[in-house]
RNA sequence: GGAGAGUUACCAGAGUGGCCAAAUGGGACAGACUGUAAAUCUGUUGUCUUACGACUUCGGUGGUUCGAAUCCACCACUCUCCA
């Protein structure tokens, strides 16, 4: 019984993606076809950013499971596309992007995909394509004649994404939109024998146009797939930070801060984030999930969480890195634990951290601790600041509050005889490095 | 064009000659508690300073006074009502 569940399990998609809270919508028999053979499906990214954010991870991990299943994806990067402007979920009018602006997020989100899904292996290795590709030589009567004939404006403007947008006006080039991605699903399907249209179900309505058009050209089946828009159970909104959105890309959001946003789910939305962003199975889940009601501030679903998505997203590597980041920005970490650094790992884990070098004969000689602060370094604009904030209890040094205000800094209290590490209130790090 | 009300610190908003560096609330920052959460409680919140004290603030510019956020004159801006 178990066995046979576990082969279903592994043969299912669909299956997979219902309990993991990730199926949306889906045509009728989708699931009958992905059961009886392998089949290709793509999504699309629009290169709306130099990097993918975590909303885009979404769809990549719609695609990695699918891969995963033995299926092959298509990841299309949106060349095309990206020139018009996809009129869904915009209340006004959009600005057009230069070309050179979308041929470098092309490359960099190239780049991204490549590390997520694997291009090299087997039957069913992924294909990178770009619409610009079929689209850069079609002239304007080709457009119209083989593929604007085929559907009725009148079934155009049903779309919600139009409809949202008849008050505040649409230009025709975003009217337009749902057949360049239409003609995208024709074209996959016609010359690469690809199926399935998988996406965020805020595209179900380009995604039928799509479908459409392969009806109507060629009395084609196709199929569809979304998965819901992840939201979290406060009502704002998921994957934004207080420095803006959660990118893939390490240089915009460093994999500490990446690591970080997990973590401090709240414990409502973990368990639905770990069944959509991590390969664990559904047993050790319900497990993990068991575990962390018996104590909920271990945090163990939060821990779990930001341990697979930064190893999946990242690497295993920045995964001890992020976490060994955290435990000495957040306390749990001592002067010991300092002394344990590993040298080559200072300058990473307080990366982003003010940094401060100091003379190492001002600090042998001995100095307080009040011109350290303003003069030595400009951590405080004066010495009256510096003394209020030592007197309420808000300074520490090498993670040990400073309780003396004349205290005088020497070389012994220099971690591996090097860095002196201060601490204004709970989050506001600096590091001084001895030189 | 006529009549009136106002302009105070990050914001809101008291203050009508000395007791005003300026009440109170919010925000921000720090501490305690806590799960790096929420709520709550405490402290700080003009600048500099060895907590003494010094210096600069109440739309702008002048003036009255021993002393002005407070009184007077002019200017600028905002708002309300009437044409």
């Amino acid at each position: 019984m178990y066995f046979r569940r576990l082969i279903n399990f592994c043969m299912n998609f669909i299956e997979e993606l219902r309990w993991r809270g990730m199926l949306h919508q889906m045509t009728p028999d989708v699931e009958k076809l992905l059961s009886q053979e392998k089949v290709s499906g793509y999504c699309g990214f629009d290169p709306t950013a130099s990097s993918m954010t975590i909303g885009n991870f979404v769809p990549i991990m719609l695609l990695m499971r699918f891969q995963r299943m033995g299926h092959k994806p298509f990841a299309l990067v949106g060349g095309a596309t990206g020139l018009i402007g996809d009129p869904s979920g915009k209340s006004v009018e959009r600005q057009l992007m230069t070309v050179e602006t979308i041929d470098a997020n092309i490359a960099s989100f190239k780049k991204q995909l490549s590390k997520y899904l694997d291009f090299d292996k087997g039957s069913n290795q992924a294909e990178l394509v770009n619409n610009y590709d079929w689209f850069k030589d079609m002239n304007v009567f080709t457009f119209l004649r083989d593929i604007g004939k085929h559907l009725t404006v009148n079934y155009m403007m049903a779309k919600d994404s139009v409809q949202n947008r008849l008050e505040n006006g649409i230009s025709f080039t975003e009217f337009s939109y749902q057949l360049i991605q239409g003609y995208d699903f024709y074209w996959l399907w016609k010359n690469k024998n690809c199926k399935v249209q998988l996406a965020g179900s805020d595209q179900w309505g380009n995604m039928t146009a799509g479908m459409e058009l392969i009806r109507r050209i060629d009395r084609g089946e196709s199929h569809l797939i979304t998965c819901p828009l992840v939201t979290k159970a406060d009502g704002t909104k998921f994957g934004k930070t207080e420095s803006g959105a959660l990118w893939l890309d390490r240089n915009l959001t460093s994999p500490y801060q990446f690591y970080q946003y997990w973590l401090n789910a709240s414990d409502a939305d973990a368990g639905k984030y770990l069944r959509i962003f991590s390969f664990l199975d559904e047993p050790t889940i319900i497990e993990i999930e068991t575990e962390h009601a018996k104590a909920p501030h271990l945090r163990l679903l939060q821990q779990t969480l930001g341990r697979e998505v930064t190893t999946i997203v990242h690497s295993e590597a920045d995964y001890k890195l992020a976490l060994q980041t955290s435990e000495v920005l957040f306390g749990k970490a001592t002067k010991a634990t300092l002394a344990e650094i590993h040298p080559d790992s200072w300058r990473e884990i307080f990366a982003g951290v003010p940094l401060f070098k100091v003379q190492r004969n001002a600090i042998e000689s001995g100095i307080a601790i009040l011109p350290l602060l303003t003069e030595a370094c400009n951590i405080f604009p004066s010495k009256g600041e510096a003394r209020k904030l030592i007197q309420a209890g808000g300074l520490k040094l090498n993670l040990e509050k400073v309780s003396d205000i004349d205290l005088t800094v020497n070389s012994t209290l220099l971690i591996q005889n090097k860095y002196l590490v201060l601490q204004k209130g709970k989050k506001d790090y600096y590091l001084l490095e001895v030189e």
